[in-house]
DNA sequence: ATACTTAATAAGAATAATTCTAAGGAAAAA
DNA sequence: TTTTTCCTTAGAATTATTCTTATTAAGTAT
């Protein structure tokens, strides 16, 4: 965990800890997960904590918010831009790296400025195919 | 009302009320402001029903359940595969028509079965840019 | 039009995710 | 070391959403 050594916030054991678990981790976990997970290894865990520190490093742009999900938030510790992936069936969302080029025309802007985008591919992922299930996730 | 005659659900007064403020609403309202607004002209309206109504469109494919905000599900009553442009701000969302090509390559879909996409642009709108408001919405 | 069957409604309780509060505790600054 | 600042904890509070149950109304058959 050299590497958090200049992140530049108070270094904490329970935000290392949180920080440790979210390190190239690509499950996009909820805060629940987070919590779940670190509790594990260290007993006194609050969830206000896993909250604050989540807060904390998003405004520092350390994470990114994922709005993927309707029932909670997930976070990506990859802030490089990329796209996701997401199963329809199972909510299991990976990365997609790719490159997109999506310029909006003037006209259809409506006067926005346009900063950045996401895109969000919808499909079924390699376990939910086998699993053949019969019913949607509606 | 006509259109919803042969929508092929119970289309009951409490139906025929949120319908008709969906018709043509490009506002991606949330449950809590379709029960704002719909009960003012139904006062017995129930939040139930909003949610339950609201269910009952979407797995039906009348609307679109929309994952944008990060508070709160909106409801979009626009089928037609479209966009989105959203104004960091003020959480204003706007609608982008504009067909883009993004085609995921094979080895990048890590046996995902893609079925359907959806653009986020991220922007700032009209009302907020002139309000030159100093904090970013963090 | 009337009765029947089924599904929808309303009100409020329950749940789940997230945020807030207050008191104590630890880290950095003086 | 003392002070100051900020973090942590535990639990309460809040917000969005779902569930429960008795009641009511819509659609259908009579």
């Amino acid at each position: 965990m050299e590497k958090y050594k200049n992140i530049g916030f108070k270094l904490t054991p329970q935000r290392l800890a949180i920080l440790d678990y979210l390190d190239g981790n690509k499950n996009h976990p909820s805060a629940e997960e987070i919590y779940r997970k670190v509790s594990k290894r260290f007993p006194t865990m609050s969830f206000a904590t896993v909250y604050n520190t989540l807060d904390a490093l998003r405004k520092r742009g350390n994470i990114i918010e994922l709005t993927i999900d309707p029932d909670k938030k997930r976070f990506d510790p990859n802030t490089e831009p990329h796209h996701h992936l997401i199963c329809i069936r199972c909510r299991k969302i990976m990365d997609i790296h790719n490159k997109f080029s999506v310029t909006v025309k003037k006209e259809s802007q409506g006067g926005f400025k346009i900063i950045g985008n996401h895109i969000e591919f919808y499909g079924i992922c390699p376990d939910c195919q086998n699993h053949e299930q019969k019913e949607e996730v509606i």
